[in-house]
DNA sequence: GCAAAAGTGTTAGGACTACACCCATGG
DNA sequence: CCATGGGTGTAGTCCTAACACTTTTGC
């Protein structure tokens, strides 16, 4: 190790996630009760130390294993955090990372075995530290990448409706899209395979399934959504 | 310090800055002959280690400061690279930054007494680690930012003229705006403010000058340029 | 007057919004 | 047959790309 003959600084190192999930027609964010002082038993995101030999992205997916049984989550650098008092208890620098999640009831079992819980946009709990700002910028993150990607695969069932879609953009953008020009608009990305059955459990003509075409590249150029982004901002 | 008892893995902790300049109507990159090893001698970003106590962007403000005598220059945070191997000296996590600087003769004199040197978009060296994928996220960055409020605050002198803006969007994109369409949609956004004065280096009839108004949020929430973004990738 | 950049005007096409209007079917 | 969400059609509006055109002035 060459740079270990000038004795350099080395910094506490960790990951935190934020979580999100979706489950009847809520977008939801999970947090945890923390473990450790300080602030302990306060809600936090899910965090952890990274390891040595271990880049962040791993650790990241890591903690999410261990604290959710999931593997191959889909996850995003979100920002880095490195302000020395950020943390009461030392200097911790913070990659952050968020996630997506389907949730189901194994996920259920498993998160409130671990203390934790779902929470919806518009009724977060207060969270320690910094965790408010890391939330703040995973949000931007998703609406931006909503903004530019047919976004929902990695949070809606294998198959889903139109209408499922739009209630999922709706949440994120918290708005009304317009039913028709959703439709049209996501169709003509050409990035949806309609199938054959329908859900009858909506309406009783029934909407049909539509599922993520296999190897399809997601990402535009190009917003999807005028209306989405002046809501975002 | 709380989290000591644990004894906690702690990394090697350093900056790297993707440094952008505009000169002579091309967009470039300054970048440094390494001087430790490994590596020592050949060509890489401006990079330093964060010191104890403080916090990553501030140190990347030091590292410029120290090798161009820029003070207070325009940054922001592109990614963290922490793969264990990326760094064949060590374990070292990296926090790109890049930054905006007006390149002038003062400037470039300490440029060159470092062992520094710019280098065109399109001339880019072969550089040490995995520099080459920061500089593509940085540009990256920069494009998305160039696309979504006017971009050349940070680069351009005091006045310019709209040809010179047009010039600076051309090589951001690599491309090239129509001159009548390009004033007509930057003068909409009313983000400029004209000056008396003309230019009258570059035509007969002459430039006038603009420059950006003060107070003004510069941010917008759709793209400025369709072409733009068709470029981008 | 000519060249060359600065700056303005015009037109066709594309995309988005708002909203009217069918469709299918369980009750 | 009716209420309800699913789905389609359309008119008006806004934005943009392309490019023709006018302006200014040193030579």
């Amino acid at each position: 190790m060459l740079y270990n003959e000038y004795e350099e600084y080395k910094r506490l190192f960790s990951v935190d996630c934020t979580i999100f999930g979706y489950e009847e027609d809520k977008l939801k964010l999970l947090f945890f009760k923390r473990r450790i002082e300080p602030c302990k038993g306060k809600w936090s995101l899910l965090g952890g130390w990274v390891r040595k030999n271990e880049a962040s992205e791993d650790a990241a997916q890591r903690v999410l294993l261990d604290l959710t049984g999931l593997d191959n989550v889909f996850q995003e650098q979100v920002y880095t955090f490195s302000k020395p008092d950020r943390d009461p208890g030392g200097e911790v620098l913070t990659v952050e990372y968020y996630a997506l999640i389907k949730i189901d009831n194994r996920i259920n079992e498993i998160v409130e075995k671990n203390g934790a819980s779902w929470f919806e946009l518009n009724q977060l709990p207060e969270l320690i530290f910094d965790h408010n700002e890391l939330i703040e910028r995973a949000l931007d993150k998703i609406r931006k990448k909503a903004n530019n990607e047919l976004f929902g695969k990695h949070l809606l069932p294998e198959k889903f409706t139109i209408t499922n879609l739009r209630q999922l953009y709706n949440e994120i953008f918290q708005t009304r899209f317009d039913p028709g020009n959703f439709r049209k608009k996501v169709l003509s990305l050409g990035v949806l395979e309609k199938l054959d059955e329908k859900d009858m459990s909506e309406s009783r003509k029934g909407a049909f399934y539509y599922r993520f075409k296999e190897n399809k590249e997601l990402t535009y150029t190009m917003p999807i959504f005028k209306r989405a982004i002046n809501i975002n901002n």
